[in-house]
DNA sequence: TTGTAAGCGTTATCAT
DNA sequence: ATGATAACGCTTACAA
C-alpha cells in the first residue's frame, strides 16, 4: 500500500478521477450519494492530495511567502516578529496555503525576486523595512503583495497594513499631558524610518493641540544606549522638562539611569512615556507606561488581505490599526 | 513572451529538453561547449525552473519544514526564535531548499502530520517543546527529522542538536563560586522542561564539585513574576544565601526588586546569575551576568544536519553546543 | 555525450 | 451530473 493517488481513490469508489477531484475540491455539482461514497474511499485509503501535481495542473502554488529583509531581521530579536508570524499562521491555518519564509539579504535579492515571480507562491507578505526598498515596486503588479508597515517610499498600487503611529504618538503624548506635564521633551527615532518620523510628528501634534510649546528634542536609533545618550543631551541642553516621550521602550529605558543619576525621580520629577510595550517595559523600575501595538492582529490582517487579493478581490489599499495605551508606573 | 519553459530554452539553444535539464541540475556529463550555450539561453530567456513540475517529476519537494509547537511559540516572544530562524535561513540560502513554517497547535496536529508525511517537504526541523510530544516518534522513520532542543521523551533514532544546559549551568555556578560565594540558592525552572531539569542539575553538580552544601531552592516557570515570587520564598525560608542562580534571566530579574526591598545590594550582598543572555540582561541595573546560548548556530546546525540526512547521510544523532559566560555586573 | 519518450498526480475542457 | 482525455513542466530510464 503505497501513497494513494487520486486514481486509486477513483477505482476504489468506482468513479472517474474527475469526480474524485471534484469532491476533493468541494465542487458543488456532485450527487451527494456519490460524493459521500467518494469521501468514504478517501478516508479509508487515507488519501492526501499531492501538492506538486495539484500546483502544476492548476497553476496555483498553494503557498504564500513571508519576506523579511535581513535588515529588519536584526530586529528579529524583536518579539514583534514572532507575534506577526503567529497572526499570519493563525489565518493561514484555516486555508490550505502554506507559509514560506524568506530572509532576504542583499546577496540573494535577485534570487528572492525570481522566487516570488517564478510561480512558487501565490502572493507575498513583506515585512516592514527601511528606505532603499526599490526592488518591490516592480513586483507589485506581478504577484499579489501586502506590506506590513508601509515602506518609506510609497509604492503605487501597494497594499499596506500598518499601525497608526501618528495617532498612537498623539494618544501617548496626550496621556502625558493629561497627567499634568507641561514641558514635554522627546527622544525621537531615526528620521529615515517611518515610525521615527511619525512618532515625532505625533508628539508635535499633541503638543500643538494642547497649546503647548514643543520641548527639547534629541535623536536616537531605537537602541538603549542611544536613549541613554539622548537623555544626557536633553539634560545638557539646559531646557527644562518634566516629561520625556521616547519613540520606543528601549530608548525610554536607556534614559532611566541618566535621570536617576541626575537625582530626578520617575515619574515624580520626570514622567517617561515609552512606545511598543516591549517585554522590557514590564520589568523596569518603575515599569514603563507605553503604547501597545497589535502585532498578532497586524499579521492576521496582512494574511487576510493577501488571501483576498489572491482571490482577485481588491481590498482597501491601506488599513490602519490602532495602538492602545498601557498604563504602568512611569507616567 | 510568457514564462519560459525548459522546452523553450531547449529550442532556443538547439538541444533537447533533457540536455537543458542536465545543465540546470549541474549534471557533469555535459559537453562544456553545449553547457555554456544552454546557459546563455537560460540567461537570455530569464528561465526559472518550475518548482511544482520539478517536484512532481523528481518526487522531491525542495522544501523543509520548521515546525514550532504552539506551546513553544508562546516563547515566540522569545528572541531565540528569530535567531534560530536566521541560522536556518543562512544555511538554506546556499541550497535551493525552501523553508516552510508550521505552527502546530493541538487543533491542527493531524494536519501537520499529514503535511509532513504527504511529500510536501523533504524533511523537518522541530523546535524544542515540552513533554507530551508523543506524535513525532512515528514520524522519525518516515521523513528526515531534526530536533532542536531534545524532546523530554527521548525518541529512539531521533537526531537532535541542543545546547548543553547541564554543562552551562555548571559553568555558571562555577563562576559564582569563583567570585567567593558559598551559600548559593537557586530559582529553578519547571521540572517538566528539560532545561529546567538540567540547569538545576548543573547547579547541584557545581556545588558538589566545590564541596559546598546546596543552598535553598525555589521554583518558577521562567516568567518574571514567578522569579519575584520565588525570591520571596527564598527570603522567607530563612536559610541564608549570598548568591542566587536563576534558571533564566527573566526570573533572575524578577528577583531584583525583592532583594532590593529587603535592603540587599546586588552583587554586594547577593550575587545574581542569570541564564540566556536575553536582551533584558543588558539593561537591568546592575546588568545581569548570564549565559549566552549560540542560537544562530543552533539553527544552522539543525539545518546542516537535516540536509545531510536528506542526502542519505547519517549525522551524529546528538550534537551538543556550548553556552558561554557573559560577565556583566551582577556577579 | 545527447536525444527519445514515458511518466509524475492533478486539473480542466469537452463531450455525453 | 459525470467521464474521457488532454495538458501542466520537468526528470529519468533507456536508446542511440
Amino acid at each position: 500500500m503505497k501513497k494513494p493517488t487520486l486514481e486509486m481513490v477513483a477505482a476504489h469508489a468506482g468513479v472517474s478521477r474527475a469526480t474524485v477531484s471534484r469532491v476533493v475540491n468541494g465542487t458543488p455539482t456532485v450527487e451527494p450519494t456519490i460524493a459521500s461514497r467518494v469521501q468514504r474511499s478517501i478516508d479509508e485509503l487515507h488519501y492526501v492530495p499531492n501538492r506538486a501535481a495539484r500546483s502544476l495542473a492548476s497553476n496555483r502554488a498553494g503557498a504564500v511567502a513571508l519576506v523579511v529583509p535581513e535588515s529588519t531581521s536584526k530586529v528579529f530579536t524583536d518579539p514583534f516578529f514572532g507575534a506577526v508570524i503567529m497572526g499570519i499562521a493563525g489565518v493561514l491555518d484555516d486555508t490550505d496555503f502554506t507559509l514560506t519564509m524568506i530572509i532576504e539579504s542583499e546577496a540573494n535579492a535577485e534570487k528572492t525576486h525570481r522566487y516570488l515571480t517564478g510561480g512558487n507562491v501565490d502572493g507575498a507578505l513583506v515585512l516592514s523595512h527601511h528606505a532603499g526598498d526599490r526592488s518591490y515596486g516592480s513586483l507589485t503588479d506581478r504577484v499579489p503583495l501586502v506590506y506590513g508597515g508601509r515602506p518609506v517610499v510609497e509604492v503605487p498600487g501597494a497594499v499596506c497594513i500598518d499601525v497608526d503611529n501618528l495617532a498612537a504618538a498623539r494618544l501617548a503624548v496626550g496621556h502625558v499631558i493629561g497627567s499634568g506635564r507641561r514641558r514635554i521633551a522627546t527622544i525621537a527615532g531615526p528620521q529615515t524610518m517611518r515610525p521615527g518620523v511619525e512618532r515625532l510628528e505625533g508628539w508635535r501634534g499633541a503638543l500643538a493641540d494642547a497649546g503647548l510649546e514643543p520641548g527639547p528634542i534629541a535623536y536616537g536609533d531605537f537602541t538603549t544606549t542611544s536613549g541613554t545618550r539622548a537623555a544626557r543631551e536633553l539634560l545638557a541642553g539646559g531646557e527644562p522638562f518634566d516629561a520625556i516621550f521616547a519613540a520606543n521602550d528601549q530608548m525610554a529605558l536607556g534614559a532611566y539611569p541618566v535621570l536617576r543619576e541626575a537625582g530626578l525621580q520617575i515619574p515624580g520629577d520626570v514622567a517617561v512615556m515609552g512606545f511598543d510595550d516591549s517585554p522590557f517595559s514590564q520589568t523596569s523600575e518603575p515599569p514603563l507606561t507605553t503604547m501597545n501595538q497589535p502585532m498578532v492582529r497586524l499579521g492576521a490582517e496582512m494574511a487576510r488581505k493577501l488571501l483576498a487579493m489572491i482571490d482577485k478581490q481588491h481590498p482597501e489599499p491601506l488599513t490602519m490599526l490602532h495602538a492602545s495605551l498601557v498604563e504602568r508606573g512611569s507616567v
